[in-house]
DNA sequence: AGACTCACTTCTACGATTGA
DNA sequence: TCAATCGTAGAAGTGAGTCT
């Protein structure tokens, strides 16, 4: 209102939510221009669909006074649609089609403004962001392939990749340095904040299913890298032979669980000791060679154990194989 | 318990860029 | 110069969480 004010000789009152008709508005906006009175019925949207395009449209004959549409961000082909249907409306960006005799306003083709701050910092550590984080902490060199390469190598959409790594830039986990490529800065602190992150936002989803197997099958189990690997504390006592497992943790596709399931004589128990979990890295680029994850997944599965023997031993997993890794940068 | 909302992921199309 | 590849952005689809 305070936009279309400085253009047009506009006084006005915003009056709160309200009814009419059976039909709820958000704000009710009276107001004189050149001396005529006029009404509007306010619907807000932030985000306008073809949906909310039909909704106002029906919405429109029943209204007692003309709607007006207040959003973000009205594109010019949505604006001469709205315009052809008869709905005002007011957008973030400067775009407007105001009708109301003698006042007439039809602007178009502002761009919306880059919404720099509204993203707040709790995409990047939260869901699948975190498994193009992984790969980034493990091969750090990947950082320059294509968004598409990426995102074929994750399982993650292609979208998600571009909102990912925008905010690993805007966060200054990245460094742009246009035509000489990309780099990864802080490796440690990234790698801190997705251990922290891993198993409340992405393990979860990662879930297939809790085991139990007869005792210490795991001894004399040889995994076939391609199809399965060891993290948590069997792949920790592999590493460091000090920890004695209380429980396993298994990372495999989905579409061999069944036989990992059948070879290693496993049954379903909700109680039970094996966690089965959907591996999310590419095994054609030089991450799956050993029948172990990567320490980042052995280290990161066995805080989340949280008790005292197992941290002691992510602290040795952290000292032999981590923290040389780090110290690169 | 059911309806609804909202955030997140995926899908798709477009315009820009690259390199043969 | 043109085709292939790339990043970007809008909109649909999906599902978890919330409210009544």
């Amino acid at each position: 209102m305070e936009a279309l004010a400085v253009i047009a000789p506009l006084d006005y009152v915003v009056e709160p939510a309200t009814y009419l008709r059976d039909q709820e508005y958000d704000y009710l906006v009276k107001g004189i221009v050149f001396g005529k009175k006029f009404v509007w019925c306010v619907n807000i949207k932030t985000r306008l669909t073809r949906t909310g395009e039909m909704q106002l449209l029906i919405g429109k004959d029943k209204a007692l006074h003309p709607l007006l549409l207040v959003t973000g961000y009205v594109p010019p082909e949505a604006a001469d649609r709205l315009r052809s249907i008869g709905i005002e409306f007011i957008d973030k960006a400067g775009n407007m089609f105001i009708n109301q005799p003698p006042l007439l306003i039809f602007v178009k083709g502002n761009k919306p403004e880059k919404e720099k701050n509204t993203m707040p910092g709790t995409r990047l550590f939260k869901g699948v962001g975190l498994k193009i984080v992984y790969l980034l902490l493990c091969r750090p060199d990947l950082v320059n392939s294509s968004y598409r390469d990426l995102s074929e190598m994750t399982g993650v959409a292609l979208g998600t990749v571009n909102t990912t790594i925008t905010e690993l830039l805007m966060k200054d986990f990245i460094l742009d340095m246009g035509k000489r490529g990309k780099k990864i800065l802080n490796r440690k602190k990234l790698f801190e904040r997705w251990v922290e992150a891993y198993p409340d936002y992405l393990k979860p989803k990662l879930f297939l299913g809790r085991f139990h197997g007869d005792e210490f099958w795991w001894k004399n189990t040889n995994l076939d890298p391609a199809s399965a690997q060891w993290g948590g504390e069997i792949a920790a006592s592999k590493l460091t032979g000090y920890l004695k497992p209380g429980s396993a943790a298994l990372y495999t596709d989905k579409k061999f669980l069944t036989d990992l399931v059948i070879t290693n004589r496993l049954k379903k128990d909700p109680q039970g000791n094996v966690e089965i979990f959907e591996r999310f890295w590419p095994m054609d680029y030089g991450f799956g060679d050993l029948d172990t994850t990567h320490p980042i997944i052995i280290y990161a599965d066995l805080l989340a154990i949280g008790d005292q023997r197992t941290t002691e031993t992510a602290k040795m997993i952290y000292e032999q194989y981590l923290d040389q890794y780090f110290r690169q940068d």
